[in-house]
DNA sequence: TGTGAAAACCTACTACA
DNA sequence: TGTAGTAGGTTTTCACA
C-alpha cells in the first residue's frame, strides 16, 4: 500500500506523535501504536539512522524570541557564470532560514527572518548585491497565522 | 540591553541548544550556559510556560515523511463579505502548513505540503473555489535547499 | 532565581523468541 | 523485528541560600 513511501504506517503514527509531543515517553507511544517500548525505540533509532527524522527539537515562538520581523525573497538569476554561487551565498546568511529553487519566473525563494524592520533591509540590499543576482521581489509579512504545525501524518498520507 | 526582548541571553543559549538538539540533558545545557541541571529545568519550564517554547518536537524529512511536493500559493480576496472565512477555510486544510498575512499584490501566503502532484492540484482547485478568494498564483518547489535550521539566536539577536 | 542532593522516571541495552 | 527485564542516566522535586 505504502511501497514508494520509506515509512510504513506504524513510523507514521511513532512520527507524527513525536512531532506533537517530542519528549513523549516511548511507553507512552507504544501504547498508542501497539508495539513495545524497546521497539518504538528500535523504530526511532532507524528513523534517525535513516535520515527521516532528522533530530529532535524544540519549537520555538518567533515573535517572543525576538524574531518578530518576517519576509519572503524572489530572487531571478541573470543566467551568467555567477549564478551557481547565489545558493551557496544565500545558505550562509543566517536571517535565511529557507531556501527553495522554484519554478516560474523566480530561480529561488528564500525565507527571512530577522529581529527588526532594519535588518530586513540590510539583508534585502545584501542579497540584491549578490553576483549573479538580477532582481528579487519581496513580500512582506503582516501576522502568521499559521506557522510549524506539528505533522499530522495520518491526516496527509491518507487523503 | 535587551529590554524589548522577552528573553534573556541565557534563555536564547538554551534554546538555540534545545533546537538543536531537543534531547540534550539539562545537565550539558547548564555546563555550556553556567547554570546548574535544576536552574536550567525551571528556565525551561517558564519558557514553556510563557510561550517562548512552545513544545518539544522532532524535525522530519518531509520526502523522506512522504511530502515529496510543496508550493507557495499566494492568494487574493476579492474584498467582498466573504473575505473574513478565507482564512479560517484556508486553516482547516492540513496540506496547509504555513499561512501567512502579506503586504503587497496578495492577501495571504501559504505554504503547501502534498504526497503527490494530482494531490497538490486538487488542492489548489480547492483553495481557488474558497468564496472570498479572488485569484491565486503558485509557486511550485523543484528542490530545497535549505528548511528547518536550528535556531542560532546568537547570530540572529547580535548582528 | 539559583543550588545541591534524593526520588521518580525514562531510555537504552542485553538476552531471547 | 519483536518482547521482557534491567542498569544507567535524566528529569523532577525538595529544602535552602
Amino acid at each position: 500500500m505504502q511501497a514508494n513511501f520509506q515509512i510504513d504506517d506504524v513510523d507514521a503514527r511513532i512520527i507524527s506523535a513525536l512531532s506533537l509531543d517530542g519528549r513523549r515517553p516511548y511507553a507512552e507511544v507504544g501504547a498508542e501504536v501497539g508495539l513495545s517500548t524497546a521497539a518504538v525505540h528500535e523504530r526511532v533509532k532507524k528513523l534517525l539512522e535513516r535520515g527521516v527524522i532528522r533530530r529532535f527539537s524544540i519549537s520555538a515562538d518567533p515573535e517572543r524570541v525576538g524574531l518578530s520581523f518576517t519576509a519572503f525573497v524572489a530572487i531571478r538569476n541573470d543566467g551568467g557564470a555567477h549564478c551557481r554561487e547565489v545558493a551557496p551565498r544565500l545558505r550562509t546568511m543566517p536571517e535565511v532560514v529557507e531556501l527553495h529553487s522554484v519554478a516560474g519566473e523566480y530561480d529561488f525563494l528564500a525565507k527571512i527572518r530577522t529581529t527588526h524592520a532594519r535588518a530586513l533591509e540590510d539583508l534585502l540590499f545584501q542579497i540584491k548585491s549578490i553576483p549573479g543576482v538580477a532582481r528579487t521581489t519581496s513580500t512582506v509579512v503582516l501576522s502568521t497565522e499559521l506557522e510549524d504545525r506539528p505533522l499530522d501524518l495520518g491526516a496527509l498520507r491518507n487523503p
